[in-house]
DNA sequence: TGATAGCATCAACATTTGTCGATGCGTTCA
DNA sequence: TGAACGCATCGACAAATGTTGATGCTATCA
């Protein structure tokens, strides 16, 4: 598990949470990374997630998501679970509606995982 | 064009960078941002761009990314290519080799569009 | 000039992804 | 209880993506 001469010699082997620009990237950190990426690589996800960070009280209902972003009802359940999955987003059930709620923490550590 | 009730009155129309954070997003800023993280979004991306990070002089040249990624040539290229469409990387040929550098302002544009 | 080496492109393929109609499940309310 | 509504899941499909062997192009060097 020797370092390659080409990269650094930082030790981040107890650092929280891996950063592209520390020390190079293992398969398994950059494989987490790209997960949370991915669930950033799609313009209705972005835009779902722009509407719940611009949204009052922080909350969306999906039935709110489906017209102003012009996909369907299954498309954006599909979106929302993908969202959900990668931990940007959670769902509160309450009676016949859920609300999403944008998890900005997880976000920042995304945003983290980037900064120079 | 009038915003929905359910979201921000903020207007960024003339803000030169798009956030997740700010207003809702229309379709055409969440598809350009959407581009830059789908160039995120995929590990063996990643570590290329964590082994340009880390490198001493900030450049590699193709031939060293092969065999630490291990992935074939073309695909190092493939994903390369990728890397520099999305103006994160670009690359310098000298002689036989082209060596990439890291362009650090795209990626910290990037990282803006989800700060907080 | 010819041989070799590094990198990009091509062709092909399997896998993943985004999308939607149909359907199922849980909640509300008359 | 039954009807109506909101949301998730399923099945199917087209499009995009990651991968590699074969090939082509450019630069170096004997």
């Amino acid at each position: 598990m020797a370092k390659r001469s080409v990269l650094s010699e930082l030790n981040e082997a107890d650092v929280c949470c891996p950063s592209v620009l520390g020390a190079p990237l293992d398969a398994g950190e950059a494989a987490d990374l790209a997960r949370g990426f991915t669930a950033l690589a799609d313009p209705v996800r972005l835009r779902v997630l722009s509407m719940l960070a611009a949204a009052p009280g922080g909350e969306v209902c999906v039935c709110d998501f489906v017209e102003p972003l012009g996909k369907s009802q299954p498309t954006i359940s599909h979106h929302l679970k993908i969202l959900g999955e990668a931990r940007l987003v959670h769902g509160d059930r309450r009676g016949k509606w859920v609300w999403y709620s944008l998890d900005r923490d997880r976000l920042a550590s995304l945003r983290a995982a980037i900064d120079a």
